[in-house]
DNA sequence: GTAATAGTGTCTGTGAGACACTATAAA
DNA sequence: TTTATAGTGTCTCACAGACACTATTAC
């Protein structure tokens, strides 16, 4: 705001509204996208969202269309997060009005099934990949692309893995969620020896579970304490090209 | 927006404006702050900031202020930077109406005088850590943290530095902003050997410089290709705790 | 001379990646 | 048995931090 104060009355109105990047990590990085019925841009797949009211702050208006279309509760349910992502405020970017856009960042373990009523019978989960190589309503296509690198980014410094593993979790599903985010194959020895030596990252609940499908019995562990990944865990594309080819494979 | 459209006359009207975190990275980081005149918050500091126009993007609208307080103009200036920093919406916010404010991280090499005019008079320069301590009108503590924190984090992991070097420095000048940013102390030796290491990072021109109080003639160099620094110049603080403890002081 | 900056050399410890290996369970 | 997962051991290379050292300039 100015800084000496302003005349209420003379100020351009703007429509302000949400928009969801909701990320699903199941085998493969999933976005939630919503097929349009109305001009502009029907039947173009588009981003779910909505308008901000006058009486709930940006925030809460995204937890709010999360909610309404998935069921997912951000606040209070294990393996779902929601963060601010970026705004979106270019002049022209819907035709018919002045429209400021906040877009969130969703993740979420499972893929929910989008929630019935409203406009969820055109809803679809799409590979990422997929996704941001079919052209999207408005700027989406931007927006998701955005969405991705920063959920890829937040997993190499932060603990949100482990937000999305839930309650409970053994280090080989917090090994595929990382997998899955950043679409690479990781060295599950080197993972668990990264995970174990990162202090508030995880921390064993004394439990031991066996899998479906054959396999030893894992140690479980919870989410530790820690926020921030010191040092962070570094993504294999991240490494030094000129290093990569100086230790080179063997 | 809404998947399926929506009645453009039923919407609730905000205001959207911006706020410019100006920082300046001298010999230590400064942040630019206006003395309010006004109520509400009358005579605290706060950003710099003011109204998005009807009829340009909230991008422009923050190099136009940028550009009205300080004579700075991001895109063609060598030395500056200018960056959207995160949005701030909670209802109450701002006492009279209700306001949305897209945040800006601006960096500076130099502390530019704040141009003549407008509330100039009242514009200060302060050592950010005073800023903190001090309490600033509407949510403006929590959106200078915010920006210093981002500022710090992007010098470990873009080329930002060698933009607010400008088009010429010396290895000596590029070491300096990274010690006035993170506010530590680094050794010069291994921060060259580093630079000089990353792909992209800088380049040299052909020339050398002498300095100012004596000293041998430094190199000179430019900014290189790269955007991002593959692998990331790490800060100090950012090593864990335990390895820390464990490599110790010698 | 001194002070200040530029730049090189070298040692050490940490940690990431590669990969071989054992153990335990389901089918 | 095979297959899949859990978990350990170990080697190597790269790199960051510490710090000693030389070189070149202004004063």
């Amino acid at each position: 705001m100015g800084p000496t104060g302003y005349d209420a009355t003379e100020f351009p109105p703007f429509a302000v509204t949400v928009d969801i990047v909701l990320l699903a990590a199941t085998d493969t990085l999933n976005v939630m996208l919503i097929r349009r019925g109305l001009e502009p841009f029907a039947g173009r797949l588009a981003l779910p969202g909505g308008f901000v009211h006058a009486d709930e702050s940006i925030e809460a208006a995204a937890h709010r269309e999360l909610a309404e279309e998935t069921g997912l509760v951000a606040a209070a349910m294990p393996g779902v997060h929601l963060e601010q992502l970026a705004t979106f405020g270019a002049v022209d970017r819907d035709p018919r009005m002045r429209v400021v856009s906040v877009a969130y960042l969703g993740l979420s373990r499972s893929m929910p099934t989008p929630t019935a009523g409203t406009d969820a019978a055109a809803a679809e989960w799409l590979p990422v990949e997929e996704a941001t190589m079919r052209e999207l309503a408005f700027d989406h296509a931007a927006i998701v692309e955005t969405a991705v690198e920063r959920a890829r980014a937040k997993l190499e410094y932060t603990t949100l893995a482990t937000t999305l593993a839930g309650d409970e979790f053994s280090l080989g599903e917090l090994h595929q969620i990382y997998e899955a985010v950043w679409g690479v194959k990781l060295d599950l020895a080197n993972f668990r020896r990264k995970v174990l030596a990162t202090a508030g990252f995880v921390e064993p609940t004394g439990e031991r579970r066996v899998s479906r499908l054959g396999g030893a019995p894992a140690t479980v562990y919870r989410g530790g304490p820690g926020a921030a990944l010191v040092p962070p865990l570094a993504r294999p594309e991240s490494r030094s090209p000129v290093a990569a080819l100086r230790s080179g494979r063997r």
